[in-house]
DNA sequence: GATGAATGAGACTTCATTCAT
DNA sequence: CATGAATGAAGTCTCATTCAT
């Protein structure tokens, strides 16, 4: 800790919000003590409250740090595209940072149904869902499909339940192939 | 407790159960306290553990009773039918029953990614999940998909993707807007 | 529990103490609950309270019926008798009575020690000891030792810490062997 | 807490495991709750699961940490004696050892004969014990005894029996009596 | 007498949070 | 900033005891 105090001051919160993200998408945010993530980040269990207000506070800014890696993402298949090269884009983005991102994502899916958390997902989530069935809505409707909204929902749900599935057995279910049928069922 | 005293006799368990599966699935299961569901049920606290074991025991009969009635429900539409029948009451059935067992459903899925909870899913659901499965790829090759296994893990994964969605926001998310989509794409 | 009613009803109440007192002996006092002597004794809970007050209490009818079984032993060998024989037959028959009633025992030299269960032990306990003390503090006297009370003293230790030795490793600790030694040593 | 901090902090466990242990001796392990220990040695209850991972693991440590002192005296009379000087040295100790550390063996005389709890005494008395029979054996073949085993057995028993009768009731047991009893029936 | 469902106090333990150092 | 000892509320579970039937 002493050579490497440097980096480790500037980068400390995230080396803590990172260590915590493993524990809560390994053992579930209520099994994971404040202690254990103090413990597994090597630090004092006091310091935590110098970064953040709570163990909810840290859940929050973890789960908005990786919504604005969502975020982010999503730009780059958002911006003048053929609606066809959207849907693709959008799969292959999101299933690319799910398989980047599983920790942050069996998380998310984890705790997403949970009345308390919704407070999260009011702030973040809701904003980037409500833009990803936009943006679906208005690709579907370019293709000429009767119901874009409900298309959108349809297909934001099936992509959403294949991640799930995908985390669930990360080794047995391959996005990949499942991948080629969605592209073939829709003709993209 | 003395005007309903007979009827809560014979279904006191049933009624904790019940009591139990509401505030699981409204608060979570690990913000729920055993008391809470005592207070609630309208029993002292110690009563609880003349009919489970621990609270865990609780959560596990809860979702066996649970998964029985998914089985009941399973054999109505897996006997003897045309493929496209198969599938369509396959979405129906499981779009009723989840309809008619939000809480049930809402619990489930709020700790099926929950590694320490595993141990029932892989008794019961793990049983259920490969038995949709199977049947679905069955239906999916009697009706001349390439690839009928992918297709099958597609397809559950998609209503499962639907149900959570409902579930989340039963308000705004109309089943059966979507189920017509699926009968249409899948020309079933 | 029809055939045998009557015997079981005037029985009853020894049937319940014989089955604590082996749980007691067996797993401790505090370690036995009471609805794992109603278990094995075969009644129910409830009716535990028809005999006996308390747990504690029936704790105390344990130790009272025991002890007024020491107390009818001991009158054989305190009558009439030469201090020898006397000696002799007090060993004789404490050994023979703790090898016959071991759970009686056991339970008595596992709680002896707590305070608070030392008003079992003033009311009955403390009566047999006296009365043993100072009829071996006799004998003594009559067979010329010169500080009676304090071999009486001695002599009843090592009784009680051969007693305890043999409770806890029956199989090992053979009481024969060593009593003729102590017969031997006392020349009785 | 102000004016002996600086004691309590660095004697806080030991400060525990004395209180504890006091609390056991007077009111029985069973009868002891940590909340009782917690008020009595002026701490939080939950404090004392920094020190002690259960209340059994507490006693265990308290019980070690006598046993370890035991050992401690055992050493001194052990080496290169002639036989008497041995044995008288063995009382001598013994009853010292009691008497200064009357807590510990009300303790541990209070729970040797709970199954439960069996396990301690197979880790360190046991050991103790083996050890004092064999040493007693050999001094007894040394002094020509026909039966030095059941001599040894019998001498072990019967110092046993006076510690216990000695910590039933210290103001009127007086060891030192008996002591010289026992020296002039051994003419050791 | 007999039952056993129901009670509620109290036990052990965990853990988010604070604070003196 | 950093530490980790200390706190105390809250949770799960046990069990002696009561009481309606």
């Amino acid at each position: 800790m002493n050579e490497c105090s440097f980096i480790m001051k500037s980068n400390q919160k995230n080396h803590i919000m990172e260590t915590a993200l493993q524990l809560f998408a390994a053992k579930g945010y209520g099994n994971t003590s404040i202690a254990a993530i103090a413990r597994s980040a090597g630090v004092a269990q006091g310091l935590m409250y110098n970064f953040f207000d709570s163990k909810e506070a840290l859940l929050h800014d973890i789960m908005e740090q990786g919504f604005s890696g969502v975020q982010a993402t999503m730009q780059f298949y958002t911006q003048s595209l053929t609606a066809k090269k959207a849907l693709v884009l959008h799969v292959e983005a999101t299933f690319a940072h799910v398989s980047a991102n599983k920790a942050f994502w069996q998380l998310f899916h984890a705790i997403k149904m949970q009345e308390q958390v919704q407070q999260y997902l009011h702030t973040d989530y809701a904003v980037a869902r409500d833009f990803i069935l936009k943006t679906l809505a208005t690709n579907f409707k370019k293709l000429g499909y009767a119901k874009p909204n409900d298309e959108a929902k349809l297909f934001f749900a099936m992509i959403d339940g294949l991640v799930v599935n995908f985390l669930m057995a990360p080794k047995t279910f391959s996005l990949n192939n499942i991948k080629k049928i969605i592209f073939q069922k829709y003709k993209i």
